[in-house]
DNA sequence: CGTTTATTTGAAAACGCTCAAGCTCTGTGG
DNA sequence: CCACAGAGCTTGAGCGTTTTCAAATAAACG
C-alpha cells in the first residue's frame, strides 16, 4: 500500500503521468514502499525481475560483476525508475542494486507493470519513451567508455555535475569517490590521480567539493560532446516541429 | 515501395509480427527498399532520425566518434533493425551507420512508426520488446568493456561467434579484423595480440578462420558469463512459468 | 580519543596505444 | 600469367595509461 503523498509525487513521474487511472490504482493498490538502510542490496544480478522499483527517497547504485571486478553501472536519485527493460521482458536482472543511504523505495510487482502495458495504451506509450531514453543514455555511457580516457570522463562528470547543481561552479560529489570511480570506470587511485591531472585544467580539490576555478580550460580539456554527455531529456510535450 | 516478397521476409520480423495489417500496410506503403554498395554511409549522427532503417541482406556496421577516435558500437545482420530508439524519440541519431558489403536497407519514415505505435497496441507492444532487448544488450556490451580485458572480451566474443555459426569449432571471422577490433574496443595491432595471446588457451588461426582446438582451455580463459555473454533472445511466446 | 574506513601517494607491473616497418593477401593492369 | 600497387594484418619498440599492491594520510564514527 503507497501513502497519498507519495502517490502524488510517483504520479507526477513521466513513466506514470499519462497512463490511466485504472493502471495507476493497480499500481497504488499493490505496489508498495519500503524504507531501507544505507547499504543494503535491493536484489542481485540474476534474480528474476519481480519489481519495478521507483526511488522516491534516498540513492540507489545498480552495480554488476562478481566479488573480483565490480563496476557501478548508474546512480539513481529520485524520482527515478529502474530496471524497467528487465521486468518488461520478464527476465533477470542484469545488475544488482544497493542503497547509498538510507532510502525509500516504491516497489510495484512486475506483472502488474506488464498487464498494465498490454491494456493502457498510454502506458504503453510512456514505457516506451522511458526505455527509449535509458537505452540512449547506456549508448552514450558506452560510447564514453570507448572513446575517452579515465581524466577526460571525470572531466566532463564534472561539467554535467556542475550544470545538475546550478552551475555555480561550485560542486559537490555527493557519492564516495569509490563509487564515482567506479561509475566512471576506473579504480579510486586512479580516479585520485585524474583529479590531480585536472588540477592544471581549472579545478579545485577540497575533499568532496569541487570548484572550477577556469571553466574554460576546463572544457578545452574535456571536449563535451552532447551526444555523449547532454542528459536524455523527457520528449517534449507536443510533437517537436524540427 | 516495397516488394511483396521482402514484405513477407519483414513481416516476419517480432518487430512487425504482431502488428495489425493496417501498420505493416502503412509501411510497406511508405517505405522503401535501396540498395547500397559497400562502405556507403547511411547516415551520420547528429543527424535528426528520420527513418527506422531494417537490413533486409548485407551487413551494417553502427560506428560512433569523431575523426580521431571512433568506435565501432553494433554490427547489424538480415533481419534486423537498428535506430529504433532514436526514432520513437523523435531526436537525433547517437550513432553513425555504413554498409560493409553491398546491403539492401529498408527505410519507413519515422513518423510512421510513431504514429503506429500511438495507434496499434500490438505493434507499440512489439516495440517495447524490442527495445528492451537492445537496451540489455548494449548493458551487457557496457559491462564488458568495463570488467573484462581485450583478450577476454574476444575469447567470448569467439564462444559466441561459433555458437551463432552451428559450434562446429570452425569459426569464420566475417568482418574486417579491423572492425571486429573497433567492435571489441581495442585497436588493431592489441586484437592482433590478443590472439596471440588466446593462442595458447586453444585456438588456431588462419587468416580470418579460427579454429577453437580445445574449448575447455578457451573457456576457462574466457570465463563467460550469461549476463554479459548471452545473447538477448525473442521473449518466450506466452508468459513463461518461472 | 581510538578504531575503522576512505582517500591519497608511491612504486612496479600489466595493459593498451602509437608509430614504424615488414608481411600477406587481393585485385588490377601489363 | 606475372608483376605490382594497395589495403589489411602482423610484429616490434617505446611510451603513456591504468591497475595492483603497499603504505601513509585523512576523515568518519562510535
Amino acid at each position: 500500500m503507497i501513502r497519498p503523498e507519495n502517490a502524488a509525487e510517483v504520479r507526477q513521474l513521466e513513466l506514470f503521468a499519462t497512463g490511466s487511472e485504472t493502471t495507476f490504482l493497480s499500481f497504488t493498490e499493490t505496489g508498495f514502499v519500503q524504507r531501507f538502510p544505507r547499504g543494503m542490496v535491493l536484489f542481485r544480478e540474476n534474480e528474476p525481475a519481480d519489481f519495478l522499483h521507483v526511488v522516491l527517497g534516498g540513492t540507489v547504485e545498480l552495480f554488476a560483476g562478481s566479488d573480483k571486478r565490480e563496476t557501478t553501472l548508474d546512480i539513481v536519485r529520485p524520482v527515478g525508475v529502474f530496471i524497467l527493460a528487465a521486468v518488461l521482458n520478464d527476465e533477470v536482472y542484469l545488475q544488482s542494486a544497493r542503497t547509498l543511504e538510507p532510502s525509500d523505495i516504491l516497489m510495484i510487482p512486475a506483472e502488474k507493470v506488464r498487464a498494465a502495458m498490454d491494456t493502457d495504451p498510454g502506458f504503453a506509450r510512456a514505457i516506451v519513451m522511458e526505455l527509449a531514453r535509458s537505452y540512449r543514455r547506456t549508448i552514450k555511457d558506452l560510447k564514453g567508455m570507448k572513446l575517452r580516457t579515465g581524466a577526460e570522463r571525470l572531466a566532463n562528470w564534472l561539467l554535467r555535475a556542475d550544470k545538475e547543481q546550478g552551475g555555480t561552479g561550485e560542486i559537490d560529489i555527493r557519492i564516495e569517490k569509490r563509487t564515482l570511480a567506479s561509475r566512471l570506470g576506473m579504480t579510486p587511485e586512479n580516479l585520485s590521480r585524474a583529479f590531480s591531472t585536472l588540477r592544471p585544467h581549472g579545478i579545485e580539490i577540497d575533499g568532496s567539493r569541487v570548484e572550477i576555478v577556469r571553466p574554460d580550460a576546463l572544457i578545452a580539456f574535456a571536449a563535451p560532446d552532447p551526444l555523449v554527455d547532454d542528459p536524455e531529456v523527457s520528449p517534449p510535450a507536443g510533437r517537436p516541429g524540427r
